[in-house]
This record gives structure tokens, C-alpha cells and sequence, in this order.
DNA sequence: ATCTATTGATAATC
DNA sequence: TGATTATCAATAGAT
């Protein structure tokens, strides 16, 4: 692949040798990145040049590589020491990569991708699955919904009864101030000048006809595992 | 450099990314043996397949190959400090634990279990994300029902086209007879002593008004993303 | 480094 | 898998 063929010998020339290292090495560095991402492969590449120098690349990390290479080799001589914990925690990372690749993959078919490996059958089960789920997530939805419903018909309940424990006082109130009034106006009127003066003013009756009116809607939302239409967020109120 | 052009990310197909992985492995090994030739390079190449399968190229030795690069990045001491080896893998067990808990965590959601850290929000979210699922699910399911049916309409067609071929045959072998027997008729007729054998049967008119018809629904299932309802299984006949 | 004519690698296909 | 080929990508050689 250049203008002419060559024959794979070592390069006299010095100063080829090294131009063709640089472009072939940036070449094979790419194809190694490549063919871990198309392929989701783990690749470990080291490459001394003739004048030692080292040039590396690796799809996760070097030291993972070659970790995994001893122990894919089962040459834990490398690591001199034949430790038991350590072996147990490499056994344990191998377990947890492969629980976490099975997952991943699972995974990516949840999410509706990576389906190429999949009959109609198992699409079918997929989807039927999925379909589960969701029912599950909207019954929980609702449920959540109709918590909060209830919730706030409960608060406005007892506001409501508060409400209407003052308004009872407001007219016991209303009532003795007017008993108090005519009170007051008989003595006024018998004696007018013993107490010019007007201690109390007596204000108490334009407020009095406000007609208070809130009833809240207190029978739950009736809870069906698929209602025939999403409930709507938020207090309802019948007026 | 194929017959069009990709690109780089994972290969969903695993079947495809197998073969891919195949051929590109063999073009990388081959490429770094010809840079350890060409060049005088000293190259270690280490792949594990999305499997866990190793393949291993080494210019010299890939031992050759690691403990140089040990001592080049001078850090024998991961080799050699089994404490910080054992930190090394027991920190790998943790994170990985911890990534599978993620995604365990998500798995199970996603399988419309264990919703209750969720909110409303969430639930929504997690809802409309299944929805897509199931939408790819389905688009890739009716797909493969319909490539299915086209199939069969194929090979119905090819059926069809036999058997009018055959049809016509038959109406001419029918109209020959007629012929012959028309001519054999006359001769009887007209010479009855010179051959008084009848050297021929003919048997043919009474399979002859056969009405062949049989017409192959060919036209092609429209093929929406969500078609209006499930399409149905197998050959469909417009009598 | 940059530019191309070429060869080489490989994606798609069977 | 294993071959085949149309294409795209890498690179040898020149500048």
C-alpha cells in the first residue's frame, strides 16, 4: 500500500527505518484503538523502537493488561509472591467483570439497542417484559398521585374544620357584642351624661355575613392498576 | 477500506463484531510483526476478546516484552510490593462492585422493580424510556415478521408463475390430442378395414377445465414504526 | 510535513 | 467458518 511494494525485511536505512516507524506506528496505534471499541475487546500494545525508545497504548490501562495477561497465562510467578488474598481479590475482579459485561449486555437490550441476536420469540419476551415493567412503574406512579391526593384532602379537611370552629366563635362573638350593644345603647339613652365618652367601638358586624363555603372533595380517586386516563396532578375541589 | 465506510464505535451484531474481530485481529498481528521487522522494533501485543479469549503477539517474547516495559516505566515495585498489589486489585473489586450495584440498581428499575427511591419525575422518565424500548423492540420484531412474509410472497409468486407455465402446457398438449383424435376419428370413419386396432387412448379432455386459480397477496405490508396493529403471522391469501 | 499513486486491508456478500 | 470483491484506508516514495 504505497507506491511501490515492499518486501518485509529489516530497513538499512536508517533514516527510512525511522520515518516508516513513525507513520506505521501511528497506523497500528489507531487500528489497535479501533479494534478495542469495534469490537469491545481489551488490547495492551507496546512497542519499543530500535533506539529503545518506548511508545504504548492500551484500551483500559497497561497494568490492567498485563495483569490480565498474567493471570490469563497463569504466570503469577511475575508477581513473585503466590499470595492467597491476592488471588482471592484477581478471582473477585474477574467474577465482578463478567457479572458486569452479562449485565451490560442484558442491559443494552432493555434499553432497546443491541438487538441482533434476538429471534421474534425473544423480541416477544423482551417486549412483553418491558410492557410489565411499565405497568408496574405507572401503578406506582398513580399511587404516588393519588397519595398526594389524598394527602391534600386531608390538610384541607382539617383546615376546613378549623375553619369552621372559627366561624362558630366568630358568631358566639358576634352575638355577645351585640348583646353588649344593645346593652349599651339602653344605658346611652337612660343616662347620657354620666360617660361622654365611648370606651368601645363596635365594628363587628360587617364581617360578619361572609359566606364561608369550602368543601373539599374527600372521596379518594379510585385506584385502578390502568386507569383509562392519567390522573390529573393536584387538589380537586367540587364547589 | 471495505465495501463502506464505518464507523468507529462497538459493533452492535455480535455476529459482525465476532467477524470483525477476526479479520482485524489478523491485520493488526500482522501489521505489528511487520513492524518489528521492518522498523527493529521489539513489540508486544496483547488482546482479549469481548469473550475473555487472549491472543498474543510478542517480536521477541511478550515476558521479554513486560519486563521491559516494567523497567522502562519503572514501576517494578506494582510487581513487586505485593501490599500495593493487593491495594491495587482490592480498589479494582470495589469499583467494579460498585458499578454493578449501578447497574444492577437501573436493571431493576428498568424491570419495574424496586421504584420506591423514585418520584413522580423519575417513574415519568423511566416510563418513557421503556416506551422507546419497546417501540425499538417492536419496529425490529415486525421487521423480521415482515421480511418473513415477503419471503413467503416470493416464493408464492415463483409457485405461481410454475404452475401457470404448467397450465399452459397442458392446454396445448390438450388441443394437440383434440387434433389427433379429430384425425384418428376421420380415418375410422373413412377406412374402417384397413386398420381395425386403435393404437392410441386418448384420455385427455377430462382434466382439462381445471380452473387453476390461485392469486398470491403481493403486495407489500407497508412497514410504519408503529403500525396501527400487530401484523399477522404467515402467508396471507386474497382468494 | 505534505502529497498522491499504489498497494493493502477489510466490509459486505455469498 | 472460508472465499470473493468492491471499496476505503494506509503508506511508500517523492517533494
Amino acid at each position: 500500500m504505497g507506491r511501490g511494494k515492499i518486501v518485509i525485511r529489516r530497513i538499512d536505512n536508517s533514516t527510512s527505518r525511522q520515518v516508516t516507524f513513525s507513520k506505521r506506528r501511528n497506523g497500528i496505534f489507531k487500528k489497535a484503538r479501533e479494534l478495542g471499541i469495534l469490537c469491545d475487546a481489551e488490547v495492551g500494545l507496546v512497542i519499543f523502537s530500535s533506539t529503545g525508545r518506548l511508545y504504548e497504548y492500551a484500551s483500559t490501562s497497561m497494568k490492567s493488561v498485563i495483569d490480565r495477561y498474567g493471570r490469563a497465562k497463569e504466570e503469577q510467578q511475575l508477581v513473585a509472591n503466590p499470595n492467597t488474598e491476592l488471588k482471592f481479590w484477581q478471582r473477585e475482579a474477574t467474577s465482578l467483570r463478567q457479572q458486569l459485561h452479562n449485565l451490560q449486555e442484558n442491559h443494552r437490550q432493555l434499553m432497546g439497542q443491541d438487538l441482533s441476536g434476538l429471534g421474534v420469540k425473544g423480541l416477544q419476551n423482551l417486549e412483553n417484559q418491558l410492557e410489565m415493567s411499565v405497568r408496574c412503574i405507572r401503578t406506582k406512579k398513580d399511587q404516588l398521585l393519588v397519595d398526594e391526593i389524598h394527602e391534600l384532602n386531608r390538610k384541607g379537611s382539617l383546615i376546613q374544620q378549623d375553619n369552621m370552629e372559627l366561624h362558630r366563635k366568630v358568631n358566639l362573638i358576634r352575638q355577645e357584642n351585640a348583646e353588649l350593644y344593645k346593652l349599651y345603647e339602653k344605658e346611652a339613652a337612660g343616662e347620657v351624661n354620666r360617660d361622654s365618652t365611648t370606651p368601645y367601638n363596635f365594628a363587628v358586624a360587617e364581617n360578619a355575613n361572609i359566606p364561608i363555603h369550602l368543601e373539599l372533595n374527600t372521596t379518594p380517586q379510585e385506584h385502578d392498576v390502568e386507569p383509562p386516563a392519567a390522573p390529573k396532578l393536584g387538589l380537586q375541589l367540587n364547589p
